[in-house]
DNA sequence: GAGATTTGACCGGT
DNA sequence: ACCGGTCAAATCTC
């Protein structure tokens, strides 16, 4: 047993080395980047004359530094056998709403009246972990494709407003368990954060779904615990990274940090094993196929509000993310989730 | 009348 | 025990 837990300090540390190696990296490309500014013409100089480029060079080693990240919290994930169970299969046996039979089988149909109301208890339900979550910021709740019915309301604790439920409307028929959920800015009550979880199952087009669901790559929010798992399939991440590196880097690089300042978190990490290529096609939400109205209204959180720690948000705009999604996703003949 | 929303109760996780 | 998420009857809207 100690054995085991001495192998997983062992890991961590790993982790952790590897992930301060890549904030240094970060650090020096930043200051170089600023020195760059200031003396542009001396650096393209060097580069057309051929000279190694120090910015490329320390992105490789960025790259470099995060991608043995991911690795060693891969086999992490086999030593400690955390089941890195996908979300999406955790949502497929608790949060189905093919509910359990002996749920609905003990309590069946027509009978569920309010028990206030002297009648017998309500069927029980079984509580969605959270899956597959990601939040956004929106001036409109209603710009995204899908249909979405609402179903409860709820004052939250120390908040000033209250919080909406909604799911996919075509849950009775289609089964889609993918749910919304939509509270005001507390700062800014003309913003609504979004908050999806799950992914739609319903009957859309792939492209129109691809466009409209996150990257496979996103940035998985756990509310809970306030702390931050990035998730990456390195299936996604090698060639990714070593063709296109600049344009995710930041990205990979808030995650990283947070996971290090944060401390590695342990079970969040939503490595989608089935997940291919083509996940990379789904992009995260509903703002990546708009239009311009919004374009300068959405930010996708890389982390998570938290009471308790201090962390800076990083927000990628519409310009950035497109240049990802414009990068990675040629979405054709994919299939989504 | 059908479908959507409201709202208080119920339930599970912590 | 508390809090957040979900259920489902009541109510509303078209």
């Amino acid at each position: 047993m100690d054995s085991g837990s001495n192998n997983t300090k062992s890991i961590k540390r790993n982790v952790v080395d590897q992930l301060v190696e890549g904030y240094e990296s970060a650090t020096q490309l930043q200051l170089l980047l600023s020195h760059q500014q200031s003396n542009h013409h001396i650096d393209q100089t060097r580069i057309v004359s051929g000279d190694p480029d120090p910015v490329n060079e320390l992105m490789d080693k960025i790259l470099d530094s995060f991608h043995k990240t991911i690795s060693v919290l891969d086999s992490f994930d086999q030593v400690a056998n955390v089941s890195v169970v996908l979300e999406g299969s955790r949502n497929a046996s608790c949060g189905d709403d093919s509910t359990p039979a002996s749920c609905n089988g003990g309590d069946s149909g027509d009978s569920r009246k309010r028990l206030g109301v002297g009648k017998s208890k309500r069927g029980c339900y079984t509580r969605k972990k959270r899956s597959h979550t990601w939040t956004m910021e929106a001036r409109r709740i209603d710009e995204d494709i899908y249909a979405w019915r609402k179903y409860g309301q709820k004052q939250i604790l120390n908040s000033t407003f209250p919080r909406s439920y909604f799911r996919c409307t075509h849950k009775p028929t289609q089964g889609c368990n993918a749910t919304k959920q939509v509270q005001k800015h507390e700062q800014d009550p003309s913003l609504f954060q979004i908050t999806y979880i799950g992914h739609h199952t319903c009957n859309i087009s792939v492209e129109t779904q691809a466009k409209t669901e996150p990257l496979d790559l996103e940035i998985v929010m756990d509310s809970d615990n306030n702390k931050l798992a990035a998730t990456i399939s390195q299936d996604h991440v090698d060639p990714y990274i070593q063709e296109q590196g600049n344009d995710i880097s930041s990205l990979i690089g808030v995650g990283a940090s947070m996971v290090k300042e944060e401390d590695y978190n342990n079970g969040d990490q939503n490595c989608e094993g089935s997940s291919t290529y083509s996940d990379l096609s789904l992009v995260w939400p509903d703002v990546m196929m708009s239009d311009d109205r919004q374009h300068h209204q959405n930010h996708f959180y890389h982390g998570e509000a938290s009471t308790t720690t201090s962390y800076q948000f990083s927000f990628i705009d519409n310009d950035q993310f497109s240049s990802l999604f414009d990068s990675y996703c040629p979405y054709e003949g994919t299939s989504a989730i």
